[in-house]
DNA sequence: CATTTACCTACTATGTCAATAGGTAAATGA
DNA sequence: TCATTTACCTATTGACATAGTAGGTAAATG
């Protein structure tokens, strides 16, 4: 029932993004020395926001990371799913699991089934711009 | 962000033992072939079940397991975290686990605090005798 | 053209999960 | 009494995911 630390890194480099925007690109070299995380660590998880349109990326001086939309634009629950593959409980909701074969007589299946979209509906209603330090 | 076999056995067997009641015990046997699982390893979660005062079991001839309670006070809740060990989709609202030192500073931990209240609270309004059969 | 940045693939250490293996202890009923 | 049935106990294992590290290549810039 954990959230990984690179679903948490996402959120945090994409925190740190929105904070620190100034229009620019935001070389992950500073990212990493202010959140204190793995540089090469960091980069993969990079790589995965960037391919699926999360973020905007330039190569060679003056580049790095932008966002490609605004703060609260961003659902937590879109960037969790892509990051942690699913956010089912249980792997008999994950959509692309082998089905269960108990499915139908199966006394907990609608507990999952609840809790499933009671933890989507919250993660989807949170954006980017909600975690975001409202002083700025 | 998955419940283990542990946790979701433990429910199983429960289930099955409120189903199944009929005063006496019911050997482990009987659910495992019922419910298809590891009797070894039912084993060892019934031992946890035991200690923790969720069933009596009682050996030899006509032994087996028994619900302490009725049904409808066992919080689904309580069963889990005493299964998974804890509900918190993050190790820094685990009570006794170390403490961040970003904590103060950390903008996802209401997002994490808020979620894990969540949780819990929903599936501490849930019980075992919500997730039995009606019509027994 | 050297430097800076993103981007890529392969590998590894560690830990947890889901069991299995191989027993011992207690209670029963024949 | 004693074989059987059940719970209960400890140690070990295979598979897998996590959280990185190692060592590069490719693109853009000043």
């Amino acid at each position: 029932m954990m959230v990984s630390t690179k679903g948490r890194y996402a959120l945090r480099v994409l925190i740190d993004l929105a904070e620190h925007d100034a229009g620019g690109f935001i070389p992950m070299k500073d990212v990493v020395q202010r959140q204190n995380v793995s540089q090469k660590y960091m980069e993969r998880i990079m790589s995965l926001l960037s391919k699926n349109g999360f973020v905007e990326g330039v190569h060679g001086k003056g580049g790095g990371y932008r966002l490609n939309r605004s703060p609260e634009e961003y659902r937590i629950g879109d960037i969790l799913r892509l990051t942690e593959g699913t956010l089912a409980p249980v792997s008999c909701l994950d959509c692309g699991a082998k089905p269960c074969e108990r499915m139908d007589s199966c006394r907990t299946r609608p507990l999952w089934h609840d809790l499933d979209r009671m933890i989507n509906g919250y993660l989807d209603q949170v954006t980017i711009a909600d975690l975001m330090k409202k002083e700025n």
